[in-house]
RNA sequence: GCCGAGAUAGCUCAGUGGUAGAGCGCGGCCCUGAAAAGGCCGGCGUGGGGGGUCCGAUUCCCUCUCUCGGCA
């Protein structure tokens, strides 16, 4: 039995992704499944640079602005909408090809989450609380008795790990720990393949800063007064340039400012996307030479895989 | 040209006669239902050059170079 391709097309931010997808995707009878948290919000086109439509008509893009803004998404969903999307295309006969730069999202699609623990949202209220009240070393001992072991790999300080495992001991009776060993990935029954894009670091810092001053032409502030008037998931308003707009707006330091943060906030963002990635043993990378052009790095990586 | 102030981390600067810190920046890492989120770790340095005093100078003295103010 012939295994089913699903090729994944990694990076951190602005380095080039859906150009160089979409000369792959062509070469390679494939459709676009986006793989990015933001992106799959609708009206957020600026704030998240999802591909302009042009770009989107030359090769099928799906999970891109499919999700209100006003609505909760996750990992869990995600992997949901993207496994769904995939066996259509298995059945039209064609490959699915993941692009974006959520590590989190792309390594559960393929490894998988562990079963019957979703957010509770009550349970979760009442230790936020208790959180505010007693502080995270109280929670910390607390989770520390219950389930030593998550309690040894998660920082004292890190109060969201510290609750949601809290959250899934309270919900379930079984500590994360021993569900995390029940998760289920995608098997032996794909033939799996991780690129991951690369570049010279401070050639990938001008980018972004370009990037976003292209953002701010292309009406970024606009955008994001016009997100911030509606109501905004948590989730949502997590994309940067929300935040760091909301301080201009609110007055609290100028709009070069609200620009400085959003470029270092991208910055950062990239450079902890390249740590995640750099962990995944499975990743084969691509590392894009000056003055490559985005059809030169589409040609190498198909070679890569034919 | 004269007078004054300064030269210390990538940047802005603090401090001390026993070879140095702070903020920002930057680098590394963790990650399982918020993940563009959240958390952790790291000073990354020819203290402008050269002399001198001293057991010992980044710190005190001299000198040179440069920068910034003011006066001409």
């Amino acid at each position: 039995m012939l295994k089913k391709k699903i090729f994944f097309l990694i990076g951190p931010t602005a380095i080039g992704k859906t150009l160089i997808a979409i000369h792959l995707a062509k070469k390679i009878n494939a459709e676009i499944i986006s793989c990015d948290s933001m992106q799959v919000y609708s009206s957020m086109d600026i704030v998240t640079s999802q591909p302009a439509y042009a770009q989107r008509k030359k090769v099928k893009h799906h999970l891109l602005g499919v999700i209100n803004p006003a609505k909760e998404y996750n990992v869990s969903r995600y992997r949901k909408d993207a496994l769904s999307i995939c066996s259509q295309l298995f059945s039209k006969g064609k490959i699915p090809l993941f692009v974006g730069g959520s590590g989190l999202y792309y390594s559960i699609v393929i490894d998988g989450l562990f079963p019957a623990a979703p957010e509770d949202k009550l349970i979760r209220a009442k230790l936020y609380k208790q959180l505010s009240l007693k502080g995270n070393r109280y929670l910390y001992e607390k989770l520390a008795k219950i389930d030593p072991l998550s309690a040894r790999r998660i920082h004292p300080n890190d109060s969201r790990r510290i609750i949601r495992s809290l959250e899934v001991y309270m919900k379930t009776g079984m500590p994360l720990s021993v569900l995390q060993k029940g998760r289920v990935g995608l098997g032996a029954g794909y033939e799996i393949k991780i690129l991951a894009l690369n570049m010279d670091r401070q050639a990938l810092y001008n980018k972004i800063d370009q990037r976003v001053s292209k953002m701010f032409r292309a009406g970024l502030i606009k955008e994001v007064s016009r997100l911030l008037k509606h109501k905004l998931s948590r989730t949502a308003k997590c994309a940067i340039g929300i935040r760091e707009l909301e301080g201009y707006f609110n007055g609290e330091y100028s709009l070069k400012e609200a620009k400085r943060l959003i470029q270092r906030n991208s910055r950062h963002y990239a450079k902890r996307q390249l740590t995640w990635f750099r962990r995944d043993k499975r990743i084969q990378w691509i590392v894009i030479k000056d003055k490559e052009t985005h059809r030169e790095v589409a040609r190498r990586i198909w070679k890569k895989l034919s």
